[in-house]
DNA sequence: ACGTCAAATAAGCAGATACTTATCTAATAT
DNA sequence: ATATTAGATAAGTATCTGCTTATTTGACGT
């Protein structure tokens, strides 16, 4: 029982990507929709999923809405991957791995 | 670019339970379809997809086919994970716990 | 007050998705 | 050989999804 539709939440590209570029930085929905090639509603409709999943937070200055990733928002995915992660061969090498870009 | 349809696989939820029975234990089709409530042929294809994934593999014994999950198929998504792990507050505890888990 | 701008919502639509039943393929059993 | 069994494939269908354009809501500027 992972979050149910966080899987679904990210199955669709353009929607995964529009959440990519909030773990970068916050953004307005007009900035959001100037980097896609969808309409302004779309943009809305996918922010409104991506919020309703947890994975991005809504601040409102004005007339002009600012979105930004959630900071645990992928946290449930990660639990739900480690129940997982004991099942492939090089667990231990990842695991190195994470520590030494975690100690620079 | 995560292998595009991992998400994508994973996102409905008949088919993650397939997935999660399959990392249990190998499992016979016939075995598969028994703890379903959906017909055999549902299930079959909710394989294909899957395997089309990478997230199984196939074993062929007579008339019968074998399903187990497949040991790096997540490892993708791992990846995906990786690249915002940074993001999340907590993530010191969360690899401790991992760790913890590793050692027993 | 009035026009404009940012974003959300409404309504509708084409294509995708998850299922079903029916059929096919191939291996086994009698 | 024939019947049976396991599984895949075909075809059809209802629902869901991601998009569009049109409209609404609300904040701002003049």
């Amino acid at each position: 029982m992972t979050s149910p539709d966080l899987f679904r939440a990210l199955a669709d590209p353009t929607r995964r990507a529009v959440f990519e570029r909030l773990v970068a930085g916050e953004l307005s929905v007009s900035d959001l929709t100037a980097g896609f090639s969808v309409s302004q509603p779309a943009i809305s409709q996918h922010l409104a999923l991506l919020r309703d999943a947890g994975l991005v937070e809504e601040r409102r200055e004005g007339r002009r809405a600012f979105y930004r990733a959630k900071a645990d928002g992928l946290a449930p995915l990660a639990s739900w991957l480690d129940r997982y992660r004991t099942f492939w061969p090089d667990r231990v090498e990842r695991l190195k791995d994470v520590l030494a870009r975690m100690d620079q």
